[in-house]
DNA sequence: AGGCCTCGTACTCATACGTT
DNA sequence: AACGTATGAGTACGAGGCCT
Protein backbone atom coordinates (compact mmCIF):
# COMPACT_ATOMS: atom_id res chain seq x y z
CA UNK A 1 0.00 0.00 0.00
CA UNK A 2 1.60 3.73 -0.89
CA UNK A 3 -0.22 6.20 1.47
CA UNK A 4 0.90 10.05 0.92
CA UNK A 5 2.48 11.52 3.51
CA UNK A 6 3.27 15.25 3.37
CA UNK A 7 5.50 15.06 0.06
CA UNK A 8 6.74 11.28 1.71
CA UNK A 9 5.53 8.35 -0.19
CA UNK A 10 4.68 5.67 2.68
CA UNK A 11 4.89 2.04 1.74
CA UNK A 12 3.53 -0.51 3.62
CA UNK A 13 2.01 -3.59 2.65
CA UNK A 14 -0.66 -5.44 4.41
CA UNK A 15 0.79 -7.77 6.79
CA UNK A 16 -0.62 -11.40 7.46
CA UNK A 17 -2.41 -10.79 10.61
CA UNK A 18 -4.49 -8.33 8.54
CA UNK A 19 -5.14 -10.71 6.04
CA UNK A 20 -6.32 -13.45 8.20
CA UNK A 21 -8.28 -11.09 10.27
CA UNK A 22 -10.34 -10.03 6.88
CA UNK A 23 -10.33 -13.64 6.07
CA UNK A 24 -11.95 -14.13 9.82
CA UNK A 25 -14.39 -11.22 9.39
CA UNK A 26 -15.37 -12.32 5.33
CA UNK A 27 -14.63 -16.25 5.64
CA UNK A 28 -18.15 -17.99 6.85
CA UNK A 29 -21.25 -17.82 8.17
CA UNK A 30 -20.55 -16.32 11.19
CA UNK A 31 -19.42 -13.32 10.18
CA UNK A 32 -22.33 -11.49 9.47
CA UNK A 33 -22.92 -10.42 13.19
CA UNK A 34 -19.19 -9.39 13.34
CA UNK A 35 -19.46 -7.24 9.81
CA UNK A 36 -22.57 -5.57 11.38
CA UNK A 37 -20.77 -4.90 14.59
CA UNK A 38 -18.09 -3.40 12.25
CA UNK A 39 -20.90 -1.36 10.78
CA UNK A 40 -22.47 -0.04 14.19
CA UNK A 41 -18.92 0.80 15.16
CA UNK A 42 -18.50 2.88 12.24
CA UNK A 43 -21.31 4.45 12.33
CA UNK A 44 -21.38 5.49 16.60
CA UNK A 45 -18.08 6.37 16.08
CA UNK A 46 -17.58 8.27 12.96
CA UNK A 47 -20.95 9.48 12.04
CA UNK A 48 -22.60 10.10 15.55
CA UNK A 49 -18.98 10.93 17.17
CA UNK A 50 -20.12 9.07 20.31
CA UNK A 51 -17.93 7.56 22.72
CA UNK A 52 -16.46 3.84 23.36
CA UNK A 53 -18.84 3.79 26.45
CA UNK A 54 -21.56 4.43 23.90
CA UNK A 55 -20.98 1.72 21.58
CA UNK A 56 -20.23 -0.67 24.34
CA UNK A 57 -23.63 0.26 25.61
CA UNK A 58 -25.63 -0.29 22.59
CA UNK A 59 -23.44 -3.78 21.91
CA UNK A 60 -24.90 -4.83 25.17
CA UNK A 61 -28.13 -4.46 24.54
CA UNK A 62 -27.89 -6.39 20.88
CA UNK A 63 -28.59 -2.85 18.93
CA UNK A 64 -27.92 -2.99 15.54
CA UNK A 65 -27.93 -0.48 12.97
CA UNK A 66 -31.38 -2.14 11.94
CA UNK A 67 -32.51 -1.38 15.35
CA UNK A 68 -31.20 2.42 15.44
CA UNK A 69 -33.27 2.81 11.76
CA UNK A 70 -36.13 1.54 14.33
CA UNK A 71 -35.37 2.83 17.76
CA UNK A 72 -37.98 5.61 19.60
CA UNK A 73 -37.09 8.22 21.87
CA UNK A 74 -38.20 6.54 24.39
CA UNK A 75 -35.46 4.14 24.23
CA UNK A 76 -32.55 6.24 24.09
CA UNK A 77 -34.03 7.13 27.84
CA UNK A 78 -34.41 3.08 28.31
CA UNK A 79 -30.91 2.36 27.01
CA UNK A 80 -29.26 5.04 29.39
CA UNK A 81 -31.37 4.32 32.40
CA UNK A 82 -28.75 5.17 35.62
CA UNK A 83 -26.03 6.43 33.19
CA UNK A 84 -24.43 10.33 33.59
CA UNK A 85 -26.82 12.31 30.97
CA UNK A 86 -24.00 14.25 29.45
CA UNK A 87 -23.29 11.16 26.85
CA UNK A 88 -27.22 10.59 27.04
CA UNK A 89 -27.84 14.19 25.80
CA UNK A 90 -24.86 14.15 23.06
CA UNK A 91 -25.85 10.70 21.68
CA UNK A 92 -29.81 11.75 21.79
CA UNK A 93 -29.12 14.63 19.71
CA UNK A 94 -26.50 13.48 17.14
CA UNK A 95 -29.03 10.30 16.81
CA UNK A 96 -32.07 12.48 16.34
CA UNK A 97 -30.32 14.30 13.62
CA UNK A 98 -29.04 11.12 11.96
CA UNK A 99 -32.75 9.94 11.48
CA UNK A 100 -33.76 13.05 9.93
CA UNK A 101 -30.80 12.72 7.67
CA UNK A 102 -31.85 9.21 6.56
CA UNK A 103 -35.15 10.32 6.13
CA UNK A 104 -36.66 8.27 8.85
CA UNK A 105 -37.17 11.13 11.79
CA UNK A 106 -37.42 9.83 15.10
CA UNK A 107 -41.01 8.52 16.48
CA UNK A 108 -42.30 8.39 20.19
CA UNK A 109 -44.57 5.24 21.06
CA UNK A 110 -47.11 8.08 22.11
CA UNK A 111 -47.22 9.84 18.78
CA UNK A 112 -47.23 6.55 17.15
CA UNK A 113 -50.27 5.64 18.70
CA UNK A 114 -52.02 8.53 18.02
CA UNK A 115 -52.66 7.65 14.24
CA UNK A 116 -53.98 4.90 12.62
CA UNK A 117 -51.19 1.97 11.45
CA UNK A 118 -52.95 0.83 8.63
CA UNK A 119 -49.40 -0.11 7.52
CA UNK A 120 -46.82 1.55 9.40
CA UNK A 121 -46.06 4.24 7.48
CA UNK A 122 -42.40 4.46 8.68
CA UNK A 123 -41.42 1.22 8.35
CA UNK A 124 -43.24 1.91 4.86
CA UNK A 125 -40.62 4.70 4.63
CA UNK A 126 -38.03 3.10 5.53
CA UNK A 127 -38.36 0.52 2.12
CA UNK A 128 -39.12 3.47 0.15
CA UNK A 129 -36.52 6.41 1.14
CA UNK A 130 -37.26 9.74 -0.27
CA UNK A 131 -36.03 10.01 -3.86
CA UNK A 132 -32.40 11.34 -4.42
CA UNK A 133 -31.48 14.51 -5.43
CA UNK A 134 -30.39 15.10 -9.17
CA UNK A 135 -28.14 17.58 -7.69
CA UNK A 136 -24.85 16.79 -5.76
CA UNK A 137 -25.41 17.18 -2.72
CA UNK A 138 -22.83 14.74 -1.15
CA UNK A 139 -24.11 13.71 2.72
CA UNK A 140 -22.61 11.37 3.78
CA UNK A 141 -24.62 8.40 5.35
CA UNK A 142 -27.59 9.40 3.42
CA UNK A 143 -29.44 6.13 1.92
CA UNK A 144 -27.29 3.91 3.84
CA UNK A 145 -29.22 0.69 3.54
CA UNK A 146 -32.12 2.14 2.66
CA UNK A 147 -32.35 1.43 -0.97
CA UNK A 148 -36.36 0.47 -2.42
CA UNK A 149 -36.20 -3.47 -2.58
CA UNK A 150 -36.93 -4.12 -5.96
CA UNK A 151 -33.55 -1.93 -6.61
CA UNK A 152 -31.72 -3.91 -4.40
CA UNK A 153 -33.00 -7.56 -5.88
CA UNK A 154 -32.60 -5.93 -9.35
CA UNK A 155 -28.47 -5.35 -7.92
CA UNK A 156 -28.30 -8.29 -6.36
CA UNK A 157 -29.36 -10.47 -9.29
CA UNK A 158 -26.80 -8.45 -11.53
CA UNK A 159 -23.89 -8.83 -9.00
CA UNK A 160 -25.47 -12.62 -8.00
CA UNK A 161 -22.48 -14.08 -10.47
CA UNK A 162 -19.60 -11.10 -9.57
CA UNK A 163 -20.03 -10.23 -13.41
CA UNK A 164 -17.15 -7.99 -14.11
CA UNK A 165 -19.97 -6.23 -16.85
CA UNK A 166 -22.22 -4.67 -13.65
CA UNK A 167 -24.05 -1.92 -15.38
CA UNK A 168 -23.68 0.94 -12.91
CA UNK A 169 -26.52 2.98 -14.04
CA UNK A 170 -28.54 1.12 -11.75
CA UNK A 171 -26.82 3.28 -9.23
CA UNK A 172 -27.57 6.79 -8.64
CA UNK A 173 -26.21 9.75 -9.97
CA UNK A 174 -24.20 11.60 -8.80
CA UNK A 175 -21.97 9.67 -6.28
CA UNK A 176 -22.49 9.92 -2.41
CA UNK A 177 -21.29 7.78 0.03
CA UNK A 178 -23.99 5.70 0.34
CA UNK A 179 -24.04 4.99 -3.55
CA UNK A 180 -20.35 3.67 -3.08
CA UNK A 181 -21.00 1.79 -0.22
CA UNK A 182 -23.89 0.17 -2.64
CA UNK A 183 -21.67 -0.28 -5.55
CA UNK A 184 -19.22 -2.22 -3.42
CA UNK A 185 -21.42 -4.19 -2.43
CA UNK A 186 -22.51 -5.13 -5.35
CA UNK A 187 -19.30 -6.90 -6.17
CA UNK A 188 -17.59 -9.50 -4.06
CA UNK A 189 -13.97 -7.72 -4.88
CA UNK A 190 -16.17 -4.19 -3.40
CA UNK A 191 -17.15 -6.18 -0.51
CA UNK A 192 -13.77 -7.38 0.31
CA UNK A 193 -12.72 -3.80 -0.08
CA UNK A 194 -15.29 -2.65 2.15
CA UNK A 195 -13.72 -5.40 4.66
CA UNK A 196 -10.42 -4.78 5.04
CA UNK A 197 -11.58 -0.81 4.86
CA UNK A 198 -13.43 -0.97 8.44
CA UNK A 199 -9.67 -2.53 9.45
CA UNK A 200 -7.47 -0.28 8.04
CA UNK A 201 -5.85 1.31 5.09
CA UNK A 202 -6.43 -0.45 1.86
CA UNK A 203 -3.57 -2.65 0.39
CA UNK A 204 -2.21 -1.35 -2.93
CA UNK A 205 -3.75 -3.75 -5.61
CA UNK A 206 -7.73 -2.87 -3.73
CA UNK A 207 -6.61 0.82 -4.32
CA UNK A 208 -6.78 0.01 -7.79
CA UNK A 209 -9.63 -1.47 -7.80
CA UNK A 210 -11.61 0.73 -5.66
CA UNK A 211 -10.56 3.35 -8.47
CA UNK A 212 -11.17 1.06 -11.34
CA UNK A 213 -14.82 0.83 -9.61
CA UNK A 214 -15.58 4.20 -9.60
CA UNK A 215 -14.08 5.45 -12.67
CA UNK A 216 -15.88 2.41 -14.35
CA UNK A 217 -19.14 3.77 -12.65
CA UNK A 218 -18.33 7.72 -13.61
CA UNK A 219 -17.85 6.32 -17.26
CA UNK A 220 -21.59 4.58 -17.80
CA UNK A 221 -22.69 8.45 -16.92
CA UNK A 222 -20.26 10.33 -18.55
CA UNK A 223 -17.37 10.83 -20.74
CA UNK A 224 -15.81 13.51 -19.38
CA UNK A 225 -14.70 14.52 -15.82
CA UNK A 226 -14.33 17.63 -13.62
CA UNK A 227 -12.52 18.81 -10.76
CA UNK A 228 -15.81 19.12 -8.80
CA UNK A 229 -16.32 15.11 -9.52
CA UNK A 230 -13.07 14.04 -8.86
CA UNK A 231 -13.38 15.89 -5.43
CA UNK A 232 -16.43 14.39 -4.75
CA UNK A 233 -15.63 11.16 -5.40
CA UNK A 234 -12.44 11.45 -2.83
CA UNK A 235 -14.58 12.46 -0.34
CA UNK A 236 -16.84 9.39 -0.70
CA UNK A 237 -14.17 7.50 -0.23
CA UNK A 238 -12.94 8.69 2.80
CA UNK A 239 -15.77 9.32 4.09
CA UNK A 240 -16.88 5.68 3.69
CA UNK A 241 -13.17 4.31 4.52
CA UNK A 242 -11.62 6.83 7.10
CA UNK A 243 -8.64 5.07 6.50
CA UNK A 244 -7.94 6.11 3.20
CA UNK A 245 -6.15 9.37 2.26
CA UNK A 246 -7.93 11.29 -0.39
CA UNK A 247 -5.00 12.26 -2.22
CA UNK A 248 -3.97 8.88 -3.23
CA UNK A 249 -7.11 9.00 -4.86
CA UNK A 250 -7.23 13.06 -5.97
CA UNK A 251 -4.27 15.19 -6.06
CA UNK A 252 -6.02 19.08 -6.83
CA UNK A 253 -4.00 21.53 -9.26
CA UNK A 254 -1.39 24.22 -7.71
CA UNK A 255 0.99 26.45 -8.42
CA UNK A 256 3.03 23.39 -9.40
CA UNK A 257 0.75 21.19 -11.05
CA UNK A 258 -0.93 21.96 -14.43
CA UNK A 259 -3.42 18.59 -13.68
CA UNK A 260 -4.91 17.08 -11.27
CA UNK A 261 -3.08 14.04 -10.26
CA UNK A 262 -3.87 10.88 -8.12
CA UNK A 263 -5.17 7.39 -9.29
CA UNK A 264 -9.11 8.67 -10.17
CA UNK A 265 -7.47 10.52 -13.03
CA UNK A 266 -4.81 8.46 -13.73
CA UNK A 267 -7.57 5.69 -14.25
CA UNK A 268 -9.63 7.86 -16.05
CA UNK A 269 -6.97 9.39 -18.30
CA UNK A 270 -5.95 5.71 -19.19
CA UNK A 271 -9.42 4.25 -19.52
CA UNK A 272 -10.12 6.80 -22.53
CA UNK A 273 -7.26 5.94 -23.71
CA UNK A 274 -7.89 2.34 -23.90
CA UNK A 275 -11.52 3.18 -24.66
CA UNK A 276 -10.67 4.62 -27.92
CA UNK A 277 -7.68 2.51 -29.22
CA UNK A 278 -9.90 -0.56 -28.42
CA UNK A 279 -12.20 1.71 -30.88
CA UNK A 280 -9.71 2.37 -33.75
CA UNK A 281 -8.85 -1.25 -33.15
CA UNK A 282 -11.94 -2.31 -33.69
CA UNK A 283 -12.95 -0.04 -36.73
CA UNK A 284 -10.12 -1.43 -38.34
CA UNK A 285 -11.12 -4.68 -37.74
CA UNK A 286 -14.46 -4.08 -39.58
CA UNK A 287 -12.78 -2.35 -42.90
C1' DA B 1 17.75 -17.78 -10.42
C1' DG B 2 18.40 -14.08 -13.42
C1' DG B 3 17.63 -11.42 -17.60
C1' DC B 4 14.47 -9.73 -20.93
C1' DC B 5 10.09 -8.34 -22.58
C1' DT B 6 5.30 -6.87 -22.29
C1' DC B 7 1.64 -4.67 -20.10
C1' DG B 8 -0.76 -1.77 -16.90
C1' DT B 9 -0.54 2.12 -13.96
C1' DA B 10 0.85 6.71 -12.40
C1' DC B 11 2.53 10.84 -13.51
C1' DT B 12 4.18 15.07 -16.04
C1' DC B 13 4.31 18.10 -19.84
C1' DA B 14 2.41 20.29 -23.84
C1' DT B 15 -1.35 21.79 -26.42
C1' DA B 16 -6.04 23.01 -27.86
C1' DC B 17 -10.24 24.91 -26.70
C1' DG B 18 -13.82 27.40 -24.11
C1' DT B 19 -14.97 30.86 -20.72
C1' DT B 20 -14.46 35.14 -18.26
C1' DA C 1 -5.13 37.92 -22.10
C1' DA C 2 -5.68 34.94 -18.30
C1' DC C 3 -7.48 31.06 -16.57
C1' DG C 4 -9.64 26.50 -16.32
C1' DT C 5 -10.44 22.18 -18.46
C1' DA C 6 -9.84 18.22 -21.53
C1' DT C 7 -6.85 15.54 -24.11
C1' DG C 8 -2.70 13.31 -26.11
C1' DA C 9 2.12 12.00 -25.90
C1' DG C 10 5.84 10.52 -23.48
C1' DT C 11 8.33 8.57 -19.43
C1' DA C 12 9.11 5.86 -15.22
C1' DC C 13 8.07 2.07 -12.53
C1' DG C 14 6.55 -2.45 -11.02
C1' DA C 15 4.41 -6.97 -11.79
C1' DG C 16 4.15 -11.02 -14.26
C1' DG C 17 5.38 -14.23 -17.93
C1' DC C 18 8.76 -16.40 -20.69
C1' DC C 19 13.22 -18.04 -21.88
C1' DT C 20 17.91 -19.48 -20.99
Amino acid sequence: MVEMNGNMLVKCEPNNEEAELFNSLVGNGDDQLLLQQQELRFLCLYKLKTSEETVALLEAQQIDIECLRKMRIEDVDVLFDGKPLGPKILFREAFLEWREEIGLPCKSIRSLSCRKRSCDSYEFQAENPPKHNLQPSPQPWDDFSLQPQTVLQEREAVAQHDNPAISYRLFPWPMTPGTLKDVLNSSAIGRSIMAMGCLGGLGKSLQYQLTAIIIDYHMEYEAKITTPQLENYAYCITTLLPHENALTYHIPRGPNRRNPGGSLYSRFINQKISKKALAIGNSLAAT
